[in-house]
DNA sequence: ATCGCTGGAAATTTCGAAATTTCTTCATAG
DNA sequence: CTATGAAGAAATTTCGAAATTTCCAGCGAT
């Protein structure tokens, strides 16, 4: 679907020009895509894309993460404690309010924060900064889908959020890269599996 | 040091407007740095940038090639052996010539096709296009720098490129990460090794 | 002497119109 | 009936000026 800034002129109440200037940032993080002298597109959001991403965000976390064991000291271990806390503290909420719709802004606001901080000691600010276009690129395939939180689906993330940070803290590297491929694997289409091992 | 968009205006033949977007656009690649209400400037050339690159670098190449070893059919074969042999062409002629003046720009090209080749086919569009941007990156880290290309500096690249194509023909997924580790750890720096255990 | 405030200069962003390019439609030829 | 080409329409890019914001130096107070 184009994105012709004249056309969103009337929404948003600004130039043509200004709108071309966020649509151009927006492609930065690969939320809209653009081609020269041919404007502005959204990213489709299909199987393939959504796997691709999930793929992709398993490998940098994975990465981030073996590293953040690594290098991370307590001061890491406080923050992935501090920031799985409150993503736990909402986690519960939704379980048991199973009220969504008002959480859920909080909650991919907590859950982003949590796994950020859980690359955030491997010491590569190039990696830290594509980790968060991923991050955003992932969640942007689950805009506008209405997908189905299944009664139990917040409590097995609940757990696989709590087998990573259990992994993480115990240093135990094999442990978290599975933990990590366990919590996306629902994301990627079974032509891809075979491509990314759990442990590779 | 910054990049004013009124001051360029001399350089190129140009609107101050045109030059902003010409910089967003190398922002996007990585090649300028961008802040909000606060313009451009030229990324840094560091040792700690120039090893963060790189390390970016091996991660993305050693999965991708992983990937395609897995993925790549014969086409994909025939396109990295066509590439090697071009590659391996020019550092020949610079091995015996010793011009590199005027046969670098003609390498860098051959060089890029030949690791994008490498990792052509791991079926991921997102890691092949970061590795376009990653790899843009590691080049900016040595333009302007003196390098010393000592007398066998393109003997032992030479070596590095061959190991790398023999690993991934013969798909051997260790061999090859440890081949792609061997070719860019003489950017890394000591303090980093750590991070990137060559086979991961 | 250091900190905070104010005023002016410089830079960035926004704007709307002009120029260029691309896309669409329709007519004509094969 | 398909294909090629040209004209018109629409969209993108460029431009220079106005508006906003940031940066910097100088003044005054604690």
């Amino acid at each position: 679907m184009k994105l012709k800034p004249t056309a969103l002129q009337g929404e948003y109440d600004c130039a043509p020009n200004t709108l071309r200037d966020v649509l151009m940032r927006l492609s930065n993080v690969g939320l809209v895509e653009f081609q020269m002298q041919r404007g502005f597109r959204a990213t489709a959001s299909s199987l393939d894309r959504r796997s691709d991403v999930a793929r992709f965000r398993i490998l940098l976390e994975q990465a981030g993460a073996t590293d953040s064991m690594q290098r991370g000291g307590i001061g890491w271990e406080a923050e992935l404690t501090a920031t799985h806390h409150k993503l736990l503290h909402i986690e519960r909420q939704i379980v048991v309010a199973g009220d969504i719709q008002t959480l859920l802004p909080f909650w991919t606001s907590a859950e982003r924060e949590f796994h950020e901080t859980l690359i955030s000691a491997c010491g590569s600010p190039m990696l830290i900064e594509t980790y968060a276009k991923v991050y955003l690129q992932f969640r942007q395939q689950f805009v506008g889908q209405q997908r189905d939180f299944g009664a139990n689906y917040f409590e097995a993330i609940i757990a696989e959020h709590q087998a990573i940070v259990d992994a993480a803290l115990a240093r135990d590297e094999t442990a978290c890269r599975n933990a990590i491929y366990d919590h996306l694997k629902r994301n990627l289409q079974t032509t891809h599996l075979a491509g990314t091992a759990q442990a590779s």
